[in-house]
DNA sequence: TTACAATGTCGTCGAACGCTGACATTTTAG
DNA sequence: CTAAAATGTCAGCGTTCGACGACATTGTAA
């Protein structure tokens, strides 16, 4: 499942905690949370901090993968001259100095 | 990228600003935080709100899918007794009964 | 029915957060 | 080299969060 936004990340979260037939009180005990925290992050709350979100998944055995996004759709393919979306020529003259550590 | 901890989280921001070739300032502008944030995610902040790195996600061309977790390669097939880490008996039996709204 | 479990909501309080502004350090441009 | 840009850090301040306890609602079990 994909995962833009806080609800979604609720819903899955629900979705998981359900199918391990566990109970919102079991979940926050495993996670280390209290059972409030527990309904509103399945409720999508939006400023749940990253470390307990990262435990809750762990938690349910779930884990979470990045990707690049698929892009726009080029219209226009490589020519001589035009911007490319990825790769700007700047980016390869930048590479081309001494890496930061 | 499997991200599992805030500071894998951290690195694969800061590995994709790079990538567009942007600086901290303009990333944290398109996603509407101040600088001194995107410093601190990127540094793998726990505390970083849900909401906050999900738009930052989305200001990079990032997205996130979750997976279940392979199981822990299962030793023991299904015999006629013990318990199945992902399937239980006693969910089969609530299941069977009215679901919740 | 009654009793219990699970869930959702509401105060209160101490702790942690994000922002602003400033400054030091590091890296890049000229 | 020097100057500018980018990055990392700090202190102060107002806001928000999570934990706790209590309570209402809903669904299940007896």
């Amino acid at each position: 499942m994909r995962v833009r936004t806080p609800s979604e990340l609720g819903a899955l979260i629900r979705d998981y905690r359900m199918r391990h037939n566990l109970d919102q009180k079991s979940l926050a005990a495993s996670v280390g949370v209290s059972r409030q925290w527990i309904v509103e992050i399945e409720q999508g709350k939006a400023g749940a901090p990253l470390g307990l979100v990262l435990r809750t998944l762990g938690a349910l055995g779930i884990v979470l993968d990045a990707q690049q996004e698929t892009p726009p759709s080029p219209k226009v393919k490589n020519k001589s001259h035009g911007v490319d979306a990825y790769v700007d020529i700047n980016t390869i003259v930048a590479g081309a100095r001494k890496k930061r550590k």
